[in-house]
DNA sequence: CGAAATCTCGAAAACGTTTGCATGCTTTTC
DNA sequence: GAAAAGCATGCAAACGTTTTCGAGATTTCG
């Protein structure tokens, strides 16, 4: 319409010291009046970037995820990064479908946390070999060598076990989703670590495998809590474990922290509103966010950046003591 | 590597009916050994389509807007199309924005519930303008020519309403974040209804303006909890506004249902785990999304569809009466 | 056996940008 | 006054696909 060269009004557009003041002018004002946007496909064939980054967790139906992406987008959102994010439910073979659409290109650069069911890392490998930088959080994969963040797992799960032996607990229960990921893992070490240092009367039972099956975990639970051996404290290393638990307490017209004191990880706000309030161990989920995100935009924004280290940072958690752990 | 054209790799890989079987067996097999996966914005910028959705939330830490995204997800994953989130934190700056980012082809259509800053709406006509199938849920823009999916508002506020009354309260508040959202419109109508219509002497102060400001929220709870008019029951229409009145009721020690009854507009799965658990009316939101993803493919996978149609689609709610009303 | 039909593939254009290089023009410098 | 330098712009290639068109080879058919 200007009667210019593409390259010229590309130039122009991308305000080039090459192009004269005059034509700058002539060529951005009618690109205002046009409301033009440059096609970001075409930007990125060319570029050989997105300005995207993917986001894999696990559900989406959970405050700690939620708060994480959060984070990330408070960092990318000023660099005009976009986000992709993408869900496995926990599902391996999701999962691996997810990273198979992503190691082309589509995003810069992965944000995840692997599902429960992730045993085989051939994928993660494969993205970590075609030079897309990942990082991984709260659970995370520790055999790709790149950045990671997690909380001080180990000594949240030795801590919140100790208080519940301090409030007079002899038999302490601990939930968990799966003995394969990470998370679970170092929790589980710390919380049978304090049983022992504190000299209780540990046995295998006492750790309680759940699944992803609401009902089942439910049925489970209320199963152990009619026994003859039935706990009087338990530490639930996932939110949803905790909630299933008060679902069996009430239905069985159990009183915390009476009957049996409780703590759980858990990011819910509003665990000081329920019946007991519930004592938790919170992640830092928005800043967990914010540094990875931080980290991917130095890496991506800035020229020469060397590979993502391969370390594990760890960003310790809060334990918050309410009524349901006796306090 | 195999002296081949490109275009007959491409239409090796794409199985079209003029490459002969040999050659495609010897396409398809390198293909699968180099893990080969085709360049998505070649593509996009070829085919002018980007298997793509953009979805636009007020907020992210919110129960039913995870659950609406989830039942998006539920339907775009089968037909390979990939979502970005955006959340523009109830800001129309950033809601203008990042609409701005999307005129371009970036996504294929846009869902998404405005923010309820939102007055103006040049940059929705502008998406309309530009041909970006758009369509609204829960927070909708009537304006806009497309379809729309919401709740039965305006009943569901009656109904409410009346269960309050029923109870036996004579003052009923209701609370709101923004006069200016459509939903907001509606529920208030539907109160407003069935407060006249049961004789009640209403009065504009019965109807509380809150803001964004959590703080300032709870304040102002409190102020009319403490004050000499205070209401003995409350509507809340959304969940975030229940939540500071628990947290103010829990703070004076004020106790529900006896000084005051509320149901709440709420998608939280542990309302009943509350204390006192909480009434709610609650929004089938994994339907709302999974009908509008269902829309939008039919739109976009198959050829020749009309424009979206210019209508309001009503899916009703549920409400789940229980302690905090008196139940 | 010649012509038509069928099968298999390649050349080239197109999608909308960005950028190295070339070009023509004006200004500066010795 | 001629060469060098500076300025403003255009040309063309490249990014990786898909698709239209056409060409050569093989088969079929009368």
């Amino acid at each position: 319409m200007l009667n210019l060269a593409p390259s010229t009004v590309s130039r122009a557009l991308n305000d080039s010291y090459e192009i004269s003041q005059a034509t700058k002018d002539r060529v951005q004002e009618l690109a205002k009046s046009l409301h033009y946007q440059p096609n970001p496909f075409a930007r990125s064939l060319r570029a050989q970037k997105s300005k995207t980054i993917a986001v894999i967790i696990p559900e989406r139906i959970n405050n700690y995820f939620s708060q994480v992406i959060e984070g990330i987008e408070s960092i990318t959102q000023e660099f005009g990064y976009h986000l992709l994010v993408y869900s496995t439910h926990e599902n391996l073979d999701t999962e691996k479908k997810i990273i198979s659409y992503l190691v082309n290109g589509r995003a810069d650069a992965i944000v995840m946390s692997v599902s429960s069911q992730t045993r085989e890392i051939d994928h993660l490998e494969n993205v970590f070999q075609n030079k897309v930088p990942i990082i991984f959080f709260d659970r995370i994969c520790r055999e790709i060598p790149t950045t990671k963040f997690i909380t001080n797992d180990y000594q949240s799960g030795y801590n919140a076990t100790m208080h519940l032996i301090e409030k007079g607990c002899k038999k302490i229960f601990f939930l968990l989703l799966s003995r394969d990921i990470s998370i679970g893992k170092e929790r589980l070490r710390g919380y049978i670590d304090a049983v022992k240092d504190s000299g209780l009367a540990f046995s295998e039972s006492w750790v309680v495998q759940c699944s992803q099956d609401e009902a089942r975990n439910l049925a489970l639970i209320k199963h152990f809590l009619y026994g003859m051996d039935r706990p009087d404290g338990i530490l639930a290393s996932v939110e949803k474990l905790a909630i299933s638990t008060y679902q069996a307490a009430k239905e069985m017209r159990l009183n915390m922290p009476k009957d049996f004191k409780m703590i759980s990880f858990s990011n819910m706000k509003i665990a000081g509103l329920l019946n007991p309030p519930l004592s938790t161990i919170s992640q830092p989920a928005f800043q967990v966010g914010a540094e990875c995100a931080k980290l991917l935009m130095q890496k991506l924004t800035k020229p020469k950046q060397p590979p993502l280290e391969d370390r594990v940072i760890e960003i310790p958690s809060k334990m918050e003591l309410r009524e349901s752990s006796g306090d």
